[in-house]
DNA sequence: ATTAAAAGCTGAAATATTTCATGTTATCAA
DNA sequence: TTGATAACATGAAATATTTCAGCTTTTAAT
């Protein structure tokens, strides 16, 4: 990972500096900073793989990452899908030695890897700053529990309702009501068969829910959606 | 809530006391200790209620407890379940001010609710104890995270399965092979019918995997458990 | 441009799960 | 003790879901 070519784009309206320095001095951030590297990822590649050593924090710049369990089957759950700019903190980084999901980018992505000792001793000079981060990785939680919480009470019918809405809300913000998701990730988020997918998609077409050309799927009636949500 | 009857415990040798002392002045602690209120909850009774405004942070003395999620339909979906000692924090009450989950007591539960202002302010002050607190939050919420992850892959009689080794090894240690759990708060964790839970017990107990005398459940095989755990 | 691989799609059979109906056994309070 | 309530148990029918086989379309690489 460290072999990769670094890219190069500005530190100057980062979006982590911005609410750090909420926080914290510009020096302390700047010195902390320096001992960070900044990464691009394009699509498909795997940012951090799940058991391998923890690379400590890290900061989404920009693009969507999905974090994703991989069975011994080969098969895989995806908890949760982000997108930038978001601290990647949580169970899977904080404080933990090992990597218990992999973080994969679905979208070209830019990231920066932050030195774990080095924010250690930011966030113990400046416990306000550590309060705000963890904060925010809490609400990272909440949105999965959501899911979970679909997963474990409604069909496919409403998990996938469930997920459209979120990738909806959460993810694909602000571009209007289409967004491009494969089938295949929709299943792995939903943890149904890929064939459950394609067959509940068509439903909401045909029940004029939703729309799709291809992989880019537009929803047209998010009221029903929402109600296939709740009621299951 | 806080109408109860003030049960009176010692707190001499508190483990709550214990931890936060090995971060905090004794004074300091002993000041947010003031501001906290010990009450004991019979088996069956709620201690924080879902929807309800949250009541900062617990510590659990004493006492087996479920994090419960109650759908519109009436019926739950029980996050995890976990014994004392133990800080109850995390996304139901760091920082939230509305609860997300109901905490309930499963076995007669000694607790302590403590001032979250007073635990700001300690916390601002020693960002070492805020750290340790995080972190073993995060510990609750990744023993969840591998429950929902069986719940995503696995079929009924794996999900049991891992239900039952949760319970021996994180909840009822300490004990031999032996717990009592109801076949409904089974079901309820493993988010599926509890016929469902009925039936799977009884096949485990032809298999020899398990035993069980009405609502104690013992395990007799536990490596065929953690295959089947693991599998399926 | 051609090919290989991945993704999308469909329907039928096999399997898993829930729901329902019914009855038995614990449990708890009057 | 008795009666009411909840929990436990079982089997059959209804439903949901996966798996499989076969096919088309899209995507990516040579």
């Amino acid at each position: 990972m460290l072999s990769r070519t670094e890219h190069k784009f500005g530190c100057e309206d980062c979006e982590f500096k911005k609410m750090s320095c909420l926080y914290v001095e510009p020096d302390s951030f700047e010195e902390f900073r320096q001992q960070s590297i900044k990464l691009s990822f394009s699509k498909g590649e795997t940012i951090f793989k799940q058991g391998g050593k923890s690379g400590g924090l890290l900061f989404l710049h920009e693009g969507i990452v999905k974090f994703c369990y991989q069975y011994d089957s080969g098969s895989n759950y995806i908890m949760t899908i982000v997108r930038g700019p978001k601290l990647l903190g949580g169970a899977n980084l904080f404080f933990k030695s090992v990597n218990i999901f992999s973080i994969t980018a679905m979208e070209d992505s830019r990231v920066c890897m932050l030195d774990s000792a080095a924010f250690m001793k930011l966030a113990i000079g400046n416990p306000a700053y550590l309060l705000a981060l963890v904060e925010n990785t809490m609400d990272m939680f909440q949105d999965a529990i959501f899911n979970f919480i679909s997963l474990a009470h409604n069909h496919v019918n409403g998990r996938i309702a469930t997920i459209l809405l979120y990738l909806h809300k959460n993810v694909y913000n602000g571009q209007g009501y289409s967004f491009t998701v494969s089938r295949k990730e929709i299943a792995e988020f939903a943890a149904c068969s890929h064939e459950n997918v394609i067959n509940t998609l068509s439903r909401f077409r045909k029940e004029g829910i939703i729309e799709f050309h291809g992989k880019e799927i537009e929803i047209i009636n998010i009221e029903l959606l929402e109600e296939i949500s709740r009621k299951g």
